[in-house]
DNA sequence: GGTCGTTTGTTGTAATCGCAACCATATGGG
DNA sequence: CCCATATGGTTGCGATTACAACAAACGACC
């Protein structure tokens, strides 16, 4: 993967000339680089974390999620279509995942006496067990393959780079 | 829309609340502010291009992915299994993308004459042409969502931080 | 030549996700 | 009060993905 980035940044050049995109953005240049650097790390983060929480702590990344974001909020309790949006994911996603988190009763589902519209995600005890016991393990995996090889320096310059691209869009 | 995020990609603000693993990492901490930057630009980013991606030039990023892979290789030709490893997919993922691909007319499937295990895709014409209208579509939206909005510093930062990030792992 | 382990591509299967459509509810103006 | 519009949550549906298992082919070795 790492063999791959040369290989192709290399290539990249012959590719794009003839395009319009002018040297800013250009192969071989720090944004080409940066742009393939993004997309390599998360998505072997991504996979990675994952796969150690799955095996460690028998729950999803996707599911650890929900959980910690209801676990973050005020009163541990969020209403759906909060909770996706912290999720990241569409609310039809976040009926999905609800569905399935109350079935192992890690969740509650309430409704909201003040919009009977609304439908408010509770953390069950079971819930906040299971999540205690899944912390450490996307805790040590973050540590390993995230923080352990960042300085407080290069996280604060991350942070700053990355909050810039960030855009705000409906997510569903 | 077509699915811009791979597989799991959720937001964990601050996961690493209630436990004593020190200030680094804690909540509020340039960690997991970086963390959930991180995430949040993904997600937003990944899902913005490819809806304008799709928009504009009737093609996924995935299926983007494989055609500006293909064009970057010598020869605009690569087996199936180095294709999944540069696009960050799964060996069985990147035969169905071929697949619908090659019923689009946009690659064709050839065997290797030095190993009969293998299948090379080629590049069409047709397959080049769709490719070079959609690249600038890519484009724009990388530069007016990414790049435009980063210096030059901050992309080579950006690009030196996320490799020390980068998991070499399998996908698939 | 024969054998074992590895690699390559494909397929079955199951899981996930988003969009669009839908109903229920809320909200703001006539 | 009534209607138009917006919002919250759910569901049908299609699309995408990875994992595991598999056969074919390769390679190293004896």
């Amino acid at each position: 993967m790492t063999q791959a980035t040369t290989e192709t940044e290399r290539s990249v050049k012959a590719a794009f000339e003839g395009l319009e995109g002018g040297d800013r953005g250009g192969p071989g240049t720090p944004a080409s680089e940066a742009w393939g650097a993004f997309l390599r790390a998360h998505a072997s983060l991504m996979r990675v974390l994952d796969s150690e929480l799955v095996r460690g702590a028998e729950l999803s990344l996707s599911d650890f999620d929900v959980l910690i974001q209801l676990r973050l909020a005020d009163g541990a309790r969020l209403r759906m279509s909060e909770l996706a949006r912290r999720a990241l994911i569409s609310r039809s996603g976040m009926t999905r995942r609800a569905g399935q988190l109350e079935e192992r009763g890690l969740v509650a589902r309430q409704p909201d006496a003040s919009d009977r519209r609304s439908v408010v995600l509770t953390l069950t005890d079971d819930g906040a067990q299971v999540l205690r016991r899944a912390l450490p393990v996307h805790f040590s995996g973050v540590h390993a393959h995230f923080l352990d090889r960042l300085t407080d320096d290069e996280l604060s310059q991350l942070r700053d780079v990355l909050e810039k691209v960030v855009i705000d869009c409906d997510f569903g």
